[in-house]
DNA sequence: CGGAGTACTGACCAAATGGCCGGTACCCCA
DNA sequence: TGGGGTACCGGCCATTTGGTCAGTACTCCG
């Protein structure tokens, strides 16, 4: 794995290569949401992901610094994953995103297909 | 082509989703940039894109809504691409992850090293 | 008349991504 | 004593993604 492709053309693509994979925006967004979360309640806060995966991706997380990860020396393994600064930082930035996510989602994914010009008549 | 996933479980997986894309990103910072650009205009744009790829973005995208496709039936092929106005939203949602990104790089990726704890001595 | 440019499309292939399953080491509970 | 839970790792395989290359139809430029 190379330290994370290569040069970027602008902060955007920068930014997206580190969110990219099947579940980082939901991490960040548990993350966001809880404060901090063991493995298994992520894993269960993730329908349908994979032990794998799972921890493929907070590994990247963690090296890309958005995470940190506690391990707790005790007997039945623990260990707790809480966002960095810059985590924090990135989720701020994905607010917005998030906000047109919805938007996008409440319309059904579609915008109405009447165009401006056959807006005379509304509705009947 | 199943259209566009499955059901999301927040607005930023449905915003990722639509987004993901080896060069998205760079489609949307470019059409944001310049307003209208034409297919080779923005082939050359992008260092490195295959034609095939940019074509298959850009059809995702028109059906995503992102961006409007304007062919003209003139003898040497002319199409130019704009963003639409939900394309534009999304380049607003953008901007701050874009910031962030720019951020990252600036800092050469990587948090400076030193914890708090060694902060004791400060560059002297 | 040949070469380049325009905006693509499709075949074929390689790499990346992610899923399934099995194993680990140890504990608690019935 | 056996099953479930904890937090992983690794192999194998299917799907997805993206790259390379060739072709299209027509025109402009030298």
């Amino acid at each position: 794995m190379p330290p994370r492709k290569g040069p970027y053309i602008c902060g955007i693509d920068a930014a997206l290569d580190v969110v990219s994979g099947k579940w980082k925006g939901l991490v960040l967004w548990e993350l966001h949401a809880h404060g901090t979360r063991r493995f298994a309640e992520l894993r269960r806060a993730l329908p349908g992901v994979s032990e794998k995966m799972l921890t493929q991706h907070l590994r990247q997380m963690e090296e890309d610094d958005l995470i940190h990860r506690k391990v707790y020396a005790e007997v039945p393994p623990k260990v707790e994953y809480t966002l960095t600064e810059t985590g924090a930082a990135l989720n701020e930035a994905l607010q917005p995103l998030g906000e047109w996510g919805r938007d996008r989602i409440r319309r059904g994914r579609l915008e109405v297909v009447g165009d401006p010009d056959t807006s005379a008549s509304p509705t009947s």
